[in-house]
DNA sequence: GATGAATGAGCATTCATTCAT
DNA sequence: TATGAATGAATGCTCATTCAT
């Protein structure tokens, strides 16, 4: 009935999730992220979502089952390509050095996060529901800690890296950093160069440039030679 | 009409904001501040405050004249009593030397996060209505990016710490790692001793933990000697 | 909060039913009796109630706490008063002759079914909901079953009625012609004199007239003498 | 358009209704009675009968035009129904004895109210479509009181019935109570033998006995000899 | 000041039906 | 003939707010 269509963008086994949604489908979907980024879920009616996304009020219910479960699967989507994206990414870096390795996993988390800021946004927003990406989201967390770990040791082992910082603390100052760059905007801009609309391009420089400091500063990095 | 009462806990003068609340408009703010931080705004409706305040509904319309506006009192308050408090921290400070300041700076920091982690979730998730809290919340920012800035700077000239980060990417580590901390729950408590029960006192320990590490790190502390 | 007021007119205990309609509530019940005995449960909507009650659509769920409660209420509401009347009835024809009793309470069933032809027709018309009133129904009942066979078997004793027919088919008889004549308006009205605005005066007394002939037939009744 | 198919099953002139319907239509008729009897005719969607009989939603509007007309030729199909079948059994027992033929009758009324309870159970609770099968209804009323009267007057000839109820009256007597009888399972199950799920049958029983004894009663029948 | 009743706007959802194929 | 997508109207209900006292 529902969550079938012609293209095929998005598939997935687990949770009973259906595997495939139409151009419309998507539509539906990129729009609620977006105003539910900005008005928060119960400050978002479909009603809002149909009008700018110009399709009927009621097939939010005939696509998803509800708007609650449209939410759901807006989450599962987003994670699942968010953790998709991570696993090709892990494979494009397999064979660098250590300290090019972690400059491009704090440049691959960063950039996900600007990218999708709407998306991080209301995944930290909505309390109510952050038990339906809860779990999706931790073993991304997860996947991002045992790669950091393992370019550490790495590192340590080629004599790169002359600490060993644990990977949970890295990955939560890449997160928080970037998440709070996005979400105070009105502080961060004062230290920004160029004008507000390119808000986030600058702040998402400075959140590089400043982790690149901070982590390569927590690992003890010293060039080799 | 409204917001004047018996009891005068807290004062202030600007934005036509009135100046006392009584008991009973606290209760009301505490509540709503709890319920707001657990199931949003909208999520929240003045029927569950009312309930759970033991007043009666048309009590909120009548002390804050909307609910929207109970919101924006509750933000002023909340912020203005954490720049007042850090105030008063600051001067404790005041004499010690730069490695201890920075030590209490990032417990005070980290503390208060945790200890209003209720507010700070929802300042943080209530997208729509920051602009309420917006410059209050900046100005606390500054006094506290100036604070570090200054115990950089001494802390350079007695050449205990080696290295001058940007006082603001200082804060944002430390704001920025508390906020991960708190809202990532699920993700945190793996690397946690204790039960579930502990997790906010065993958390900020942690994120006090590597901060320290973090921000010496980055300042390329080394002890006098 | 709700299904209290200041004047009383029902009073019931059981069920953790409320005790008291006001009379804004009551017009809602007649309203709704009315309207629901036309058009079915889901026929009639709140808006067609509250319109035709001129109560604001809200007040209704305010009141009830639903449309589904408020018919429970209805329910409830009309089944007790039938059984109190039936009950104040009881009392008035101790003392006479079996025969005037039998003759009483036929004329008093048909009577209250005629009386209550809304409340009769959609109670038998709203299966799903027959759940909420049939034990009270029933209660009702089996109190005039027991009257009928009281009177009945005073009447044997006193050799006027010859026969003993079961009270439950007496019953079924009494009140499975009453809603058939009501209900089948286009066919009874043809053996009816009178034009249709008098349907339902003319019915009950044909009802009444062939019920006293079925009844005392079946008692095999013989004037005393 | 509609309302034709390959297989004739059901013939009617008037009214300008269609002539025949499908095996596809039949079964969706079957579907829609059985739900609506359950569940009222508002309280049954398209879409509960479209998945109960196996056919795609649209089916409905476009066999029968819309919902309500389906309902219409459901009505009409049954009633027809049951009046060519009255004609049928009219003619098995045109050569019994009056107290045969009165016997037959009731036990052929009876018989069919039963059999057809889904149906007869909407017919009285569908109170707005009842102008739909009024007209057919009724004139299978008046084929019943004519044989009926029919018999009566054989019966009162023959000398075997010594009075003359109205035939209306004893019409109203068999379907009044088969019908009170169907409607209300938990008061009638108390005075039935068997378990729960006989009781169609027992009270059908029980119905059939109650009334030869009433109708009997009023015809004053004595047998020959 | 404080209350419970009442209001009207808005909500997500379901509905029978129609459209495009 | 038959379908699944799409439509717009209507549904019961909840909401923040205002009214009358």
């Amino acid at each position: 009935m529902f969550v079938n269509g012609k293209k095929d963008i998005f598939t997935q086994t687990k949770n009973g999730m259906k595997k495939k949604f139409t151009d419309k489908q998507l539509k539906i979907l990129d729009v609620a992220e977006e105003l539910i980024a900005k008005k928060g879920f119960d400050g978002t009616s479909v009603r809002d979502i149909s009008a700018k996304a110009n399709i009927n009020v009621a097939m939010i219910s005939y696509y998803f089952g509800s708007k609650e479960k449209m939410l759901a699967y807006l989450y599962q989507y987003r994670v699942l390509r968010t953790r998709e994206s991570f696993a090709e990414f892990a494979q494009t870096i397999r064979e660098g050095k250590p300290e090019m390795q972690m400059k491009e996993i704090i440049k691959f988390i960063v950039n996900q996060m600007f990218k999708y800021n709407y998306f991080h946004a209301f995944v930290k927003q909505e309390v109510r529901h952050t038990d339906l990406v809860k779990d999706e989201l931790v073993e991304f967390y997860r996947t991002a800690t045992d790669k950091i770990d393992e370019v550490i040791k790495k590192g340590v082992a080629s004599a790169v890296f002359h600490q060993t910082p644990k990977a949970e603390d890295v990955l939560t100052i890449i997160i928080g950093t970037a998440v709070f760059a996005i979400r105070n905007k009105v502080f961060y801009e004062v230290y920004l160069p160029g004008d507000e609309a390119d808000f986030l391009k600058n702040a998402e420089q400075k959140v590089k440039a400043s982790n690149y400091q901070t982590i390569f500063s927590l690992l003890g990095y010293q060039p080799e030679g």
